[in-house]
DNA sequence: ACACGAAGTTCACGATGTCAACATTGCTGA
DNA sequence: TCAGCAATGTTGACATCGTGAACTTCGTGT
């Protein structure tokens, strides 16, 4: 019987070297962040030639930028099991600050799990230093969507749910966003060490300042 | 005539190689970010070969570590560029509340005009991948004063005018930060290329957002 | 006057990204 | 069916980088 994930044993022609490259790169990345990605060493780890590897991305950045959707995917999917173990109330404005609660967790607790990926997942394409860029769009969890595309509906849920004026709409996620993403590179860098009960505290006083700051006062 | 700066012709012996290699790796960093100073280039253009480095620093990360200082010390100015063209009203609570405006916008405004210095101001010291690390207290502007210290600073003046509750003055600092943070990243990264009045807009409303989150409710 | 230590230099090595030329494979059209 | 071709890997070579070891210069204190 032929597995069907399993390549027929030919030493040339891999079966899928692209994917197994992205892999490893994968596992560099997740300790050692986007400069631990060696594209020699990725090539040795799958048993190839280096030089194979150009035969699936021009460059190493490219690479780099294959394995920073990857890390966006696993960012997705990361807040989608937080929206999993979402219980509806029914009350349609609770329940859609919790949905964005759950959003943000998620993400913060990413880059906690796994700051070398998340590093990697928000170095720029090209020329690596943090300049513009628009990967954006790709990089979707299980259910297909993407970071952005869950706060977006997390932030429209609200917007039904009338908790959200529509006058901050526009605005909601990148404020949303730029508070959970700049929480998440504190905590990983300069108030790194901090005591995992403190880390939640703040993590939820993070939140919740989100949350006044967007919800409509009443 | 002797110019103050200039050393004495000695082909042996810089005068002060440290500060010139610092010197020529932030330039390195400006455009490149911190992935971009090269030992050897530093060297080079120091008019040095590179092993002298070696009686300076340990080691690249060593070099990479004092650039991030002086980074540091360039998003403090910034700030105090900032906060020198506010003129006060009298009203503490509204100055007070314009002071940490300034502040926000000499760091994100900061994060805008020298990218590379941004990106490696916050690349964490060792490993460099995101990792935890305190080199906090550094990297001063001109009046001596740190960039976290001129944010507490401001919340400090805010907590006297009464527009900050007690209660929040412990979180204060972090969420203002991160959310500061937060913002300089996504208009660097995913959303770069805004226009740069939207970009003014977007600022602005972040900043209100903090304010709203933080200022007492009234 | 002179040894000594700090600050630079040269030589050398292993590792990395990448180019050019060559080898192997599997599919495809006559 | 089978020759040939494009895709996929391989080998060899090169410039560059970070870094260790040994040597050289030079200002200084005794």
């Amino acid at each position: 019987m032929t597995v069907p994930g399993a390549s027929p044993p030919s030493p040339y022609h891999h079966g899928n070297l692209r994917h197994a490259l992205v892999r490893a790169g994968t596992e560099l990345a997740r300790n050692g962040g986007p400069s631990a990605i060696v594209l020699r060493e990725a090539a040795r780890r799958v048993g190839v030639s280096p030089n194979a590897a150009y035969r699936h991305f021009s460059a190493l950045p490219d690479l780099i930028e294959a394995v920073a959707l990857e890390a966006l995917a696993m960012l997705a999917r990361s807040m989608e099991a937080e929206l999993a173990q979402l219980s509806p109330t029914g009350d349609d404005r609770r329940d859609a600050v919790a949905y964005l609660g759950a959003v943000g967790r998620g993400y913060v607790h990413f880059a906690l799990n796994e700051p070398g990926l998340f590093a990697t997942a928000f170095t720029s394409p090209k020329t690596s230093h943090g300049g513009a860029g628009q990967r954006d769009q790709r990089g979707q969890g299980d259910a297909g969507r993407s970071a952005s595309e869950l706060l977006e509906d997390a932030l429209d849920a609200m917007l039904a749910a009338g908790v959200l004026a529509p006058a901050d709409r526009a605005t909601a996620a990148t404020n949303a966003w730029a508070a959970v993403h700049g929480l998440s590179q504190l905590l990983l860098g300069p108030m790194g060490g901090l005591p995992p009960a403190e880390r939640e505290a703040l993590i939820d006083a993070s939140l919740e300042l989100v949350g006044r700051g967007l919800i409509i006062r009443g």
